[in-house]
DNA sequence: TATGACATGTAATCTGTTACATGATTAG
DNA sequence: CTAATCATGTAACAGATTACATGTCATA
């Protein structure tokens, strides 16, 4: 009955999860996509994928099919479903940014599977307003404290403003492109 | 006598202290600045600093003052200097890139206080070489998966290569910055 | 004198890393 | 047959989070 907060590697394998999947399946993405930002140590994931099944979020079953090596392929459970949509949909904040892109992007890449598109456009939607407000804040941060730095750390401070700025500018692109899309599916609905 | 890897936070710790500070006044530069993604903490950061003290890193000093409350002042050593300066010297590789920017750009942020504004320089090559090549890499990777993907994880691996390109063009306008910079001062040199 | 900010710390717990262990199956 | 790969795990440890504990000093 303990309320445990869900690490973003858990989050990370929910999402991977729609597609049903072994560990080993799991690790072999973390060590050779794009997701190699998580660790694919057997330490790591197994133990997870364990934590997330006695919280009733997925559900192990053990292969008996006809290669017969030993093999748990894992399912999200309805609980799982409805956690990960959950954690998709909520509002982007502040913090999500401060703590980085990471994890929004995740959220946004399992989005479509996952809710719909509809939901994707909401999320990005969400963001630009979170990110406008964080961007305006930075450039009033260096404002502040430019005088008082040396050019690398001055640089620094520029490099993050700019990294934010182009993602709000990929967020427009990125609406933009389901703009079309819907007009492409619906516009005489 | 253990041969510890230190921590992000660890070397973040060290470069604050190129200026002498209490534990109190480190917790508020993390909760007050852009680098609020390190704890703020006292769970993290005490330890963390007797632990470079372990390590011979820093020393502290406890303040027998005028004010009296019992402040300990943590001074890098030497030993601690060149700690510093080895992490932030050492070449840009393509797993600084996956595990982000972020250590990449404290390193960049401590460089002209700690070692000069020449090694900046060089940092900034380095990482300009790195990115080079891992953008080259991830346009491949896209062009390898982006059929079998929705649009919201196409979009959001898009996402990672804009990030990339728009780090790669800010070391051009740092390296052009120090150009600039080294014109004003040394041409006659 | 009581409240809140200053300043430091500890203990329980969780997660991840590293490194090792085990066994089944396939390729040479 | 033996080496590599598939597939799963465990044990020891390090580090972070959370929540609590302690005491000092200023001020209202």
């Amino acid at each position: 009955m303990k309320r445990q907060k869900i690490p973003s590697l858990g989050y990370a394998l929910l999402g991977l999860l729609q597609k049903p999947s072994s560990g080993y399946d799991l690790r072999k993405v973390f060590s050779s996509t794009t997701m190699r930002t998580y660790s694919d140590s057997p330490g790591a994931i197994y133990p997870a994928l364990r934590r997330l099944e006695q919280a009733g979020l997925i559900r192990g079953v053990i292969e008996e099919g006809s290669g017969l090596r030993r093999r748990q392929v894992f399912r999200l459970t309805s609980k799982g479903i409805s956690e990960l949509k959950k954690w998709i949909t909520r509002p982007v904040t502040r913090e999500d940014l401060v703590w980085g892109q990471q994890e929004i992007m995740l959220r946004f890449a399992f989005c479509e599977t996952a809710v719909g598109s509809t939901a994707a456009v909401e999320l990005l939607q969400s963001l630009e307003t979170a990110l406008q407000a964080y961007v305006a804040a930075l450039h009033e941060e260096l404002q502040q404290i430019k005088s008082a730095m040396p050019a690398s750390a001055r640089l620094a401070f520029e490099c993050g403003i700019r990294g934010n700025q182009c993602f709000l500018e990929w967020t427009h692109h990125a609406l933009a492109t389901y703009e079309k899309e819907g007009k492409r599916k619906g516009v005489t609905s």
